[in-house]
RNA sequence: GGAAGUAUGGUGUAAUGGUAGCACAACAGAUUUUGGUUCUGUUUGUCGUGGUUCGAAUCCACGUACUUCUA
């Protein structure tokens, strides 16, 4: 592709990825206008030394390579828009992926309407690869590095939202990213990876539930017993498959399954109980981001790989659609925490190509 | 109202007169751009008051609390 004939944006978080996504560009001949998103917590007081870093950060890549930087503030749309996705689905009892949700409205969604629509392309430094097929579909395509593969994040953005994304460090591994910024001196190639929730910083996932949904304390059963084992402080602090949280003694206990209407959580004994897997399960609300490949032979079973959560292996398995809403899902092999919510992320069957998304249901 | 039993960290349990241990939880790290999972590490306890003893979680007395049985 000539990069340097089109108009990119870079979105710059301050990291190392994205930042050796700045110095990929420019050896292309290609000069990008840089963006940092800015979405801290809700409270001034709240803001953590690392976004301030990361914008230092963001800045010193910028113009290390003379390009210029924008901050672009997504703030009130993060907290509108991904904030109230969230609390809705964990309010219905349902187990949110606020990232994944943030790759469409806020990366490629608010700043795509404030800055984005000017440009032609818009680069990120997910771990992702596109292809282009015969007929000139645009596919997103895994990473080579499965631990870092990102594809499970992009999952749920729209069709033209892809056509106009880049990953220009898709192609390669981790390590190679460290080195080309080391080999570069880039100022951040030695920083650490961000985890947890990309804007909470340093916020508590349960404080944050906590300040919007309060508690609602129920009861807690032992779903093979039937007894009451004790209570909890409201369901949205406890997903399907979560282990952690309740402070019993006498476990390990694993979350299996809500009653929302009774506000009751039902959990398993045991270090592996058979009760917190499930081999199969349907999913809705499915969402493809190229086109719908079965769309020549839409009644029968196909074989995918798949993911419900952020992992490096693939499951393999078959997906039939049930209705028109509705797809059944069954896998090869029983997965642990199926919680309804979670993205189940659909690949092909060498996941290699994602198709795309859907919502794991009840 | 009687009788018996029990009382050990936040929870469940070991230690029959000799260093209070284990599991779970909690906390902290590691891993992970979601929730989680997993791994490593750390913290916390003998119901109260007396007594016997070189030495008491352990034996004795009283108190307190709970449980069961019985009128």
């Amino acid at each position: 592709m000539h990069y340097e004939l089109l108009k990119v944006a870079v979105l710059l978080s301050g990291g190392v990825d994205s930042s050796v996504v700045v110095h990929e560009l420019v050896s292309m001949g290609c000069e990008p206008d840089c963006f940092y998103i800015k979405i801290g917590p809700e409270e001034e007081e709240e803001w953590d030394c690392t976004s301030e870093e990361d914008l230092e950060m963001a800045t010193a890549v910028a113009r290390r390579y003379g390009l210029t930087l924008q901050v672009i503030d997504c703030h009130k749309e993060y907290w509108e828009q991904v904030t109230r996705y969230t609390m809705e689905k964990v309010k219905a009892g349902f187990t949110p992926n606020p990232d994944v949700m943030c790759n469409r409205l806020i990366k490629f969604g608010a700043f795509h309407e404030k800055k984005g629509h000017e440009y032609d392309l818009i680069a990120t430094g997910h771990y992702a690869q596109t292809e282009v097929d015969e007929e000139g579909r645009k596919w997103l395509v895994t990473s080579p590095d499965p631990v870092k593969d990102q594809t499970d994040f992009l999952a749920q953005i729209y069709d033209w939202q892809l056509k106009k994304a880049i990953f220009p460090i898709g192609h390669y591994q981790k390590d190679e990213v460290r080195e080309i910024a080391e080999r570069e001196h880039l100022i951040n190639a030695k920083r650490k990876d961000s985890q947890g929730i990309c804007f909470l910083g340093k916020i508590n996932y349960n404080d944050y539930l906590r300040r919007y949904l309060g508690e609602k304390p129920g009861l807690v059963i032992d779903i093979e017993t039937g007894k009451k084992v004790g209570m909890h402080k409201g369901l949205w602090f406890h997903t399907i498959g979560q282990r952690h949280g309740l402070g019993f003694g006498g476990g390990p206990w694993f979350a299996v399954k809500k009653n929302i209407k009774k506000n009751m959580l039902f959990v398993s004994h045991g270090y592996d109980p058979k009760t917190a897997y499930k081999q199969t399960f349907k999913v809705h609300d499915m969402h493809f981001l190229t086109m719908d490949p079965w769309a020549e032979m839409p009644e029968g079973k196909h074989d995918i790989t798949f993911k419900i959560r952020h992992t490096a292996e693939h499951m393999h398995a078959t997906i039939e659609r049930v209705d028109e809403e509705t797809y059944e899902i069954k896998a090869e092999k029983p997965i642990h925490g199926v919680a309804p919510g979670q993205f189940c992320v659909i690949y092909d069957s060498q996941h290699h190509r994602c198709y795309g998304s859907a919502e794991i249901t009840v």
